[in-house]
DNA sequence: TCTTGATTTGACCATCTGGTCAAACTCACG
DNA sequence: CGTGAGTTTGACCAGATGGTCAAATCAAGA
């Protein structure tokens, strides 16, 4: 444990490189499923002196997820009352599509995660995901009384949004299973566009 | 382990048990995160006794999920093509909605597999599975053919089903965290609805 | 009732796993 | 280039876990 002072060269890039192997790990095996062995492997560290910079499993975990949850949710932080509904709601389901292209692993550690009872979480999705939720809602609220998009359900639309983007990372071996070669999100980007644009036309 | 005579009136009783005991505690905790003794516990047997009956923990999984793979896609093959495309589709949403209200642990056994890689079920996926789907997107390509729905990708409209009615059992804590006292399925049924009947209209 | 196969269990084992610790080693800086 | 803080590790430990086994108990048909 290295004093509280600025962290170092060697620090630095140590838990950088636990925190990526962790990622890596937990995402694909759970937080039970993961060992620390493994996790220290693929850092290319030992065990002890993985363990030399995060106090536990549990620890690196927790890392991970606080780390993680803010940049899961800043695609609907975005999300902007003042520009056009149909354009901002579209530019949402976008960037969410993105992030699963991009960033599976943090799409199955919190699958892995909500799946399982959220126990690690359930606090920070009944406060501030619920908090961001809310208030985004009443946005899309405002904008189906002012006519600007269909009237559905807010919170089962972003539900929606939430089901159809991530369902590419976290079920990929499905998906491919199906589509054989084919590259998912060619397909996905415009399916899943036409699909909001008919159901939110007013 | 029994010879391979008919079961006799306790086998049946304690397999029974056994599987149900399994697929709540797989469902909730994972292969990895489950225990033998939490299972034996929960089926009321102790863990040698379960242990006369499956040869391992791993032969409890597999029984678990093969039996359950064949419910899983009962509704889908009830697709009928010589059925009214829009009845037939959006009875099909219907019942995969159900299933998830009403077998959400077999969802989430299904889902902690495939978050995973599916490594005990990949084989499944890509030829049952795949032949079905392959069977039933030819019926949905051969309506937007004639007209009778509107055209879409006929996979990723498969794909979107999946999601958005097993999002509801698979994560639910983060929908009940969002959404409080309400009832999901009250407002996620006529949302679904609605979506698919905007979507395929022709 | 008696016998035989089915069922149940306490005791036990090997392995895995998260975590500890003291000693050794390395690095940056005066 | 010496020194103290920062870093690394081999050896080790306790508890958990999957699985075994011989002995005990039970159930049902002859």
């Amino acid at each position: 444990m290295p004093k509280d002072r600025a962290p170092t060269r060697i620090q630095k890039k140590n838990r950088a490189a636990i925190l990526e192997a962790a990622l890596n790990v937990f995402s694909a095996h759970g937080f039970r499923g993961a060992t620390v062995d493994q996790i220290a492997a693929e850092a290319g560290l030992s065990k002890p002196n993985l363990l030399y910079y995060f106090p536990s499993k549990e620890a690196i975990h927790t890392a991970l997820l606080s780390g993680l949850l803010e940049i899961w949710l800043a695609p609907l932080h975005e999300l902007d009352e003042n520009g056009d509904p149909m354009t901002e709601i579209l530019s949402y389901i976008h960037r969410k599509l993105q992030m699963s292209r991009e960033l599976p692993r943090e799409s199955r550690l919190f699958a892995n995660e909500l799946v399982q009872g959220a126990p690690r979480i359930h606090e920070a999705l009944s406060n501030d995901l619920k908090a961001l939720v809310d208030d985004k809602t009443a946005i899309l609220t405002a904008w189906m009384d002012q006519g600007k998009i269909a009237r559905v359900h807010p919170y089962h639309l972003i539900f929606s949004i939430w089901a159809l983007t991530q369902h590419y990372a976290d079920f990929d071996v499905q998906v491919r299973a199906i589509l054989s070669e084919e590259d998912p999100y060619e397909g996905a980007e415009p399916f899943i566009d036409t699909l909001y644009r008919k159901l939110l036309s007013p």
